[in-house]
DNA sequence: ACTACCATTAGACAAAGTCCAGATCCTGCA
DNA sequence: TGCAGGATCTGGACTTTGTCTAATGGTAGT
């Protein structure tokens, strides 16, 4: 990755990394002030759909944030949500998350970091990026440049079933 | 990772990794044998379709399998298709790789290894386990068992669209 | 107030994958 | 050979996530 500069005053990440997340926007001006940091103008709706983020600091699916927005705006519709999510992500304010077979994660630390992935209970949980080395980046195909790499280790409940069945001895 | 003992005639990993798979079954009695050596009942649409997979050694999604099958057995319906990748899986034949926010592709290689995913054109390269060295696994969650890693470098081809957007300067 | 332009909305639509109940295919055995 | 029983396969209905579109609403600038 390269320039970093900028920002509100969210997370100074312009040397070192953070362990964990600090400064984070709850206020919806502080959500407002972050949007138009963004270029994204800050309506009703994507006030919401961003604090529903920040505030949690969580890992959310589309429905989730919708419902968590409804419960507020009970007017937000599911096109709004995802028009929205797409916008975020266009901007770089949010990341996309491809964990799950069947929806979409939206994360909102933009920070390089990786994740758990419990493949039973579809719990994420954060790995800080220096907690993890990776060396040696393989050469890229040719004709293409790096966008991004995702580390993801999928875990399951200790005891959780399933381990057995594999190749016949 | 830790321990990875375990399979048939297929690739050896004992000790070190190859960058190359190499003794693939290509006939329908190989993948026969291989079926049996996972404890899979070899009928014909189980064979086809594992036979779709290791032939091409590619990644393939279900729709993919679904057309190649039905190239040689017209017949072969959607729902035997899915079964049968669950039932790869579950025995470890293949693999799954979550890395479309649409579909799944199957993997035919469980060796450990990770991937390169174009964002633009879907494209998916293997990177030989050892051309990444993944440093310190961090603790895992409390009460669970890691299953596997996946590392996936997301790239776009060079001089394709969408760099430039990010946070306001 | 008028006009552009952008944002939002409801609902129709698309695609991947799941589920189920009936049909088929084996296989062992009399 | 004939048959019962279990495993496997199949079409089609269904679910879920996400996209698209046409119409409406809001707002800034004149």
């Amino acid at each position: 990755m390269h320039s970093m500069e900028f920002q509100s005053g969210f997370q100074s990440i312009t040397d070192g990394r953070r362990e964990h997340v600090d400064p984070v926007p709850v206020t919806r001006e502080d959500v407002a002030a972050r949007l138009r940091a963004h270029g994204i103008a800050p309506t009703h709706q994507r006030i919401e759909i961003a604090h529903a983020l920040f505030e949690r600091r969580a890992h959310l699916s589309a429905d989730q944030i919708l419902a968590a927005v409804n419960a507020r705006h009970p007017e937000a519709s599911k096109a709004t949500v995802y028009n929205t999510l797409k916008l975020f992500l266009e901007r770089k304010l949010i990341r996309e998350l491809i964990v799950d077979p069947v929806k979409i994660f939206y994360d909102p630390n933009t920070t390089p970091h990786h994740h758990f992935y419990d493949v039973v209970t579809g719990e994420l949980t954060d790995i800080p990026a220096d907690a993890l080395r990776i060396e040696g980046l393989p050469s890229l195909p040719p004709g293409t440049v790096a966008e991004g790499i995702d580390v993801i280790i999928r875990t399951r409940p200790l005891g959780a079933g399933e381990p057995p069945p594999g190749p016949a001895l």
